[in-house]
DNA sequence: TGCGCAACCGAACGTTCGTTCGCTCTCTAG
DNA sequence: CTAGAGAGCGAACGAACGTTCGGTTGCGCA
C-alpha cells in the first residue's frame, strides 16, 4: 500500500505454479470441468481450502489452467519453429513441433487444446472465450506463416492462405484425435506424410526431410 | 416367462424415445457426463426416478445415447450415401452429407461422436470401448469406399485406402470444430472444397460439382 | 523481540449428483 | 371382474461438488 514496488510473493509462487502443473495434466485427460478440486487437492497432498485460495473460484483455477497450457504449447511448438528460417521451413516447423508435442504426451491427455475446445464450445463464458482467443490466435498465426512464405516465393502465390491454414490444422488434430482414441501410434506419422504432400503440391522449394 | 413370445412393451416405448431423442441433443452440447439426470428430466418434465427407471443406470443411458445417436447417424450420413453409385461418387456422398448433417446442427452441439471421441478418449469403461468401436467402424467403412472405387478405376490404383481415408474424417472433423466454436459457417464449404481438390488429385473421373 | 501477512488446514455449509424405495395410477390378459 | 405388470411420481439416501470460515503455522521486516 505505501511502497509502489510491492515485494515478490514469497517463494515466488512455487506451490501454485505445481498445482497449476499437475492441473492440465488432469484436464487434459478429464477435462477442465471433470478436472475436480478435491481431486486435484488430493493428488497434491494439499486441503481443498489451501489449494483454492490461490485461485479463489473454480472458474479462476480454469482460466489460469488455460493461460498455463497457452505457456507450455508456446514454448514445446512455437518457439522451437521460430528457430527455424522464416517462410515454408517455419510453416513446416509448426506443424512438424505440433505432431511432436502431440505424440510426446506431454499430457496425459494429448492435446489439451483440442480437448478444451470440444468442452467448451457449447458452454458460454470466460473461459470458453478465453478459449476461442487463443484458437484464433493459432489459425491466424499460421495464416500469417504460409502468407510469409508466399511472400518469399516458397509457395504459390495463388495459395488461399485461410484455406490452407485450416487444412494443416485439420489434419494435426485428426492426429491427436487417433492418437488418444485408438492409441493409434501412426497417426502422427500419417498426418505429417498428408501435411507434407499437401505443402508440396504448392511449393516452389524442394521440401526437406 | 410362460410365453416365449413376450406381448411387446405397451406404447413401443415413446417415452423410452423422447428421453432418448432430447439426451443425444444435451449431450451433444455438453458432453455425455454434463448429460445429467436431474436436467434430462426437467427438460422433459418428468421425475428423476420415472426416468432412469427406463434404463436402469446412468452409465446404461449413457450407452443408449450412443446408439441412439448412431442410429440418426446412419440415416443421416451412410443412407443417403447408399442412393449414390458404388466407389467414387458414394465416397463424396459420404463426405457431402457428412459436412451437412454438422452443418445442419441436427444436434445442438454439431456432431455427437466427435463431442464423445473427445470426451472419452481418456476414461475407460464400456461408454468408451463402444464409442472406439463405432468410430473404427466409419474409418473402416470410409476405407472400403475408397478400396472399391480404386477396383472401379474411380481412383488411382496407388492411393493408399487408410490414408485417405484419415485425410477426409481429419477435414469433416475440423469443419465442425470449426463451425462449433467459432460459428464459422464457412467452415464446411472449406473443408469441401479441400476434400474435392484432393480427390480429384488422385481421381481417373471428372468429379462432378 | 514482536507484528503482520501469506500459506495452509480442518470443518462445515448448501447444492446437486446418481440411485433406491414405496406408492399410485392405468392399462390388459385371463 | 379381477389380478398383475409397467409407467411414473415424490421423498429420501449417501456421496461429492464448490465455497466459506476461523484458526494455526512460519517467515520477513521493523
Amino acid at each position: 500500500m505505501s511502497t509502489i514496488a510491492r515485494t515478490q510473493t514469497p517463494q515466488g509462487g512455487r506451490t501454485r505454479r505445481a498445482i497449476l502443473e499437475k492441473a492440465v495434466d488432469i484436464a487434459s485427460a478429464e477435462g477442465l470441468e471433470g478436472l475436480t478440486i478435491g481431486r486435484l487437492a488430493t493428488e497434491l497432498s494439499m486441503s481443498k481450502s489451501g489449494l483454492i485460495g490461490h485461485f479463489g473460484s473454480k472458474e479462476e483455477l480454469q482460466l489460469a489452467v488455460v493461460e498455463t497450457a497457452r505457456e507450455i504449447f508456446l514454448e514445446s511448438v512455437v518457439m522451437p519453429a521460430m528457430k527455424a528460417d522464416e517462410g515454408a521451413p517455419r510453416l513446416l516447423g509448426l506443424c512438424s513441433h505440433w505432431l511432436a508435442y502431440a505424440r510426446a504426451e506431454r499430457f496425459r491427455g494429448g492435446c489439451f487444446f483440442s480437448a478444451a475446445a470440444a468442452e467448451f464450445d457449447g458452454r458460454p463464458g470466460p473461459v470458453r472465450d478465453r478459449i476461442v482467443q487463443l484458437m484464433r490466435e493459432w489459425l491466424d498465426g499460421l495464416e500469417a506463416v504460409i502468407s510469409d512464405a508466399k511472400r518469399l516465393g516458397h509457395l504459390h502465390r495463388d495459395v488461399d492462405a485461410k484455406q490452407l491454414a485450416f487444412e494443416l490444422h485439420a489434419l494435426e488434430m485428426g492426429a491427436n484425435w487417433a492418437f488418444q482414441l485408438f492409441g493409434d501410434r501412426e497417426a502422427p506419422a500419417r498426418a505429417h506424410r498428408a501435411i507434407r504432400e499437401r505443402l508440396a503440391a504448392v511449393s516452389l522449394l524442394l521440401v526437406e526431410q
